[in-house]
Formats: structure tokens, C-alpha cells, sequence
DNA sequence: TGAAGGATTTGT
DNA sequence: CAAATCCTTCAC
């Protein structure tokens, strides 16, 4: 039974509860939040943070500002035809990770979604990073709010590769989701920022399909 | 085993 | 608008 928003509240012990991470969990998304349809769980990700971990304990955060849903029965989506090496872990559970490969140069990151048996994934596409990573060069992008304006390029600043896919989007983990602020969700909740619906980007099938959501006026968003 | 092409990005 | 660049998929 998926859950609907808002998501649980992880229940787990620490022996400081100063710990910043027990603030932490109670905001992390968990795999039932995800285990709904991709139309539904692509437009509830605007807004909420992608937390990279690196090797070195380091932590960098980008708001979510773009997405894409891709659905069981959509041409466009990579588990359409069949279930191959790739693909797998898109027919699995919900909350994990699937990131691909893209024009032998860019990857792309993905939420898998829905219940177990039902490939479907959303696919983050854009992000407003909350600090510049000091190994992003500000020659090649002057623009620092375009940093992570496009699903090659959040990638690429957050060093997401392949070796990222198939893992589970968890508190620790090198890659989780926290849910929108309470300010957020009520800026929303007012219409004071706005989230648009159209058609996906770059398909060239299922492109009618209005399955690309993002925030209105963000100067992150990858494409108008 | 090989060839075609892709959920992108950048520069001409 | 075309190049960069390589992994995945499908055909033979």
C-alpha cells in the first residue's frame, strides 16, 4: 500500500540526540514515499533536497527544481520493451537509484518508483545547489544558479556515475532525499511559487506526454 | 560480433 | 546545427 505525503517519520536511536543526524532522519524520504505512480511522485519531488555524501564525508545539497516521470507503459521510458542488465532495478522496489549512461559522456540520475514489479522512475533534471563545490570550475560556468541546470549537469557536479545505480536512497547512504521545508510547502500551499506541467524534454517518443514538472521562475530550471 | 543510436551539452 | 563519446540494445 503506498504511502501517501507526508512522508513517516524514521524512528531510530543515537547515542548523542544532539546529533545532527537525528534532525536529519526525521526529514529523509523513505522507499514507501516513492512506491506510488511516477506522474504522482515526480511533481511531490519538486522542492525537496537531493543529499550527495561523498567518500570523504563531505555533504552537498541541491533543491530539486526539475523532474520527469516515466511511466511502465511509455515508449520513452527505458524499461519499455523489456527487462534487461540496465534497466533492472527499475522493476524493483521503490526508493533506489537508477543512473544511466548518456551520449557516452553524461550520466543522468533517477528515483525508481512505484511497487515492486512496476518499472517506473523519475528522472531529477535539474537542481538549485545550496554551496558551488570548490572542484567546479567558475571559468567554464559563470553562472553559479546554472551549475546543476540540467540532468547532465547536476550529475556531473555532484559526482554521480555509474557506479551510484542501484542503490538505495537512505540516510548514510551516498546519495538520499529530504522532504520540502515547512516554508516551502506553504509558499506553495499559497500560490506564491508556481509548479508547471508540459511535455518532456529531447524524446523522440511519448514526447506529447505532459510529464515534466518544474518551479516556476527558477533561474535552475534547465530549459524554459 | 557489429552497427546504430541515445531521457545531453556545448560551441559554431 | 553538429560534434563529442561510449554504453546498451538489437539484428545478423
Amino acid at each position: 500500500m503506498p504511502d501517501s505525503q507526508p512522508p513517516k517519520i524514521v524512528k531510530r536511536s543515537f547515542a548523542n540526540p544532539s546529533d545532527p543526524q537525528n534532525f536529519a532522519t526525521s526529514l529523509v524520504l523513505t522507499p514507501g514515499w516513492f512506491a506510488r505512480p511516477s506522474t504522482a511522485v515526480a511533481p511531490d519531488l519538486i522542492g525537496c533536497t537531493l543529499v550527495r555524501r561523498l567518500p570523504d564525508g563531505t555533504i552537498w545539497r541541491g533543491l530539486l527544481v526539475e523532474t520527469e516521470a516515466y511511466m511502465p507503459d511509455d515508449p520513452a521510458c527505458h524499461a519499455y520493451r523489456r527487462r534487461t542488465e540496465r534497466n533492472a532495478v527499475m522493476f524493483g522496489a521503490a526508493g533506489m537509484t537508477y543512473v544511466y549512461l548518456i551520449y557516452g559522456m553524461y550520466h543522468c540520475l533517477n528515483v525508481v518508483t512505484d511497487l515492486d514489479g512496476v518499472p517506473s522512475a523519475v528522472l531529477i533534471r535539474a537542481l538549485q545547489l545550496e554551496t558551488i563545490p570548490p572542484w567546479i570550475d567558475p571559468q567554464k560556468e559563470p553562472k553559479p544558479h546554472r551549475i546543476a541546470a540540467g540532468p547532465g549537469k547536476l550529475c556531473r557536479a555532484l559526482k554521480i556515475d555509474l557506479s551510484l545505480t542501484a542503490h538505495p536512497l537512505q540516510l548514510g547512504q551516498p546519495l538520499w532525499l529530504e522532504q520540502r521545508s515547512p516554508k516551502f510547502q506553504h509558499i506553495l500551499e499559497q500560490q506564491a511559487i508556481a509548479l508547471v506541467q508540459t511535455t518532456r524534454i529531447g524524446l523522440t517518443q511519448g514526447a506529447d506526454f505532459p510529464w515534466r514538472w518544474y518551479l516556476a521562475n527558477c533561474p535552475a530550471v534547465s530549459k524554459k
